[in-house]
DNA sequence: CATGGGATTGACT
DNA sequence: GTCAATCCCATGC
């Protein structure tokens, strides 16, 4: 599979968050398109490098095509490419992914443990409904930014790692996913500089995260 | 050194 | 809709 070089992502952040649409992510084995992605520059709050140079936004901070993977809520990997070029703070969060092979794999890393500490154990089958563990449909698997992380077998070891050798690489839109119709809206689960418009997504795609808004004006 | 807050998810009322 | 889990790290004494 042949690797997006580095100086793909070495230009303005939001415009390759909107390009990183229909890419490919592969890890561990499995792999899917990228249907969901969210912009992050230093310019703004919202963005961990609002702050400087910390030692976190180190590889934030970095030069342009490497993953970022921080923890969120203490549970969850969060997926970023590093874009723009080294010295500025700014990166793409990949939220969601249309799943593409090592299906199996993923339903079994993310049944397993290693997401919420109560998915897993009691959760199907105690709520007496068929089927919450075990058997995710192929829209659960990769449908948000920590579940994608989870299915695909990455964690904070990845961080700081060459998207282009690996091992999480990303690569080109596949033929099928050349021209995506791609909505903007804006950002989720943030609190500071919400007014931007910086999440793109595929319309009408049934792996999002979570529905459009409707000022993203998407038709069902 | 202590504290507080998340770029979330899944279970439960 | 509400809520807790859980940990890294930025911030403030």
């Amino acid at each position: 599979m042949k690797a997006l070089a580095p100086d793909f992502y070495d230009r303005p952040v939001v415009e390759v968050a909107r390009e990183l649409i229909g890419c490919v992510v592969e890890h561990g084995g499995a792999a899917g398109v990228i249907v969901e992605t969210e912009a992050y520059h230093e310019s703004e709050p919202a963005c961990h490098a609002f702050v400087g140079l910390t030692p976190r936004t180190r590889t934030l901070l970095g030069p342009p095509g490497r993953a970022y993977v921080y923890r969120s809520y203490g549970i969850h990997a969060m997926l970023n490419a590093v874009c723009e070029q080294e010295g500025v703070g700014a990166a793409v969060l990949i939220r969601a992914l249309e799943p593409t092979s090592g299906l199996a794999l993923m339903r079994a890393r993310r049944g397993a443990t290693g997401g919420s500490p109560r998915a897993g154990l009691s959760a199907g089958a105690r709520s007496g409904r068929p089927g919450a563990r075990g058997s995710l449909s192929d829209h659960e698997l990769c449908s948000g930014p920590g579940k994608l992380t989870q299915a695909l077998g990455i964690s904070l070891a990845e961080n700081g790692g060459d998207l282009a050798s690996g091992p999480v690489r990303i690569a080109p839109r596949p033929p099928g996913w050349l021209e995506p119709a791609i909505v903007a809206s804006t950002r989720v689960g943030i609190t500071k500089a919400v007014e931007l418009r910086w999440r793109f997504s595929v319309a009408g795609n049934r792996d999002v995260s979570r529905p459009w808004p409707r000022s993203a004006g998407v038709r069902p």
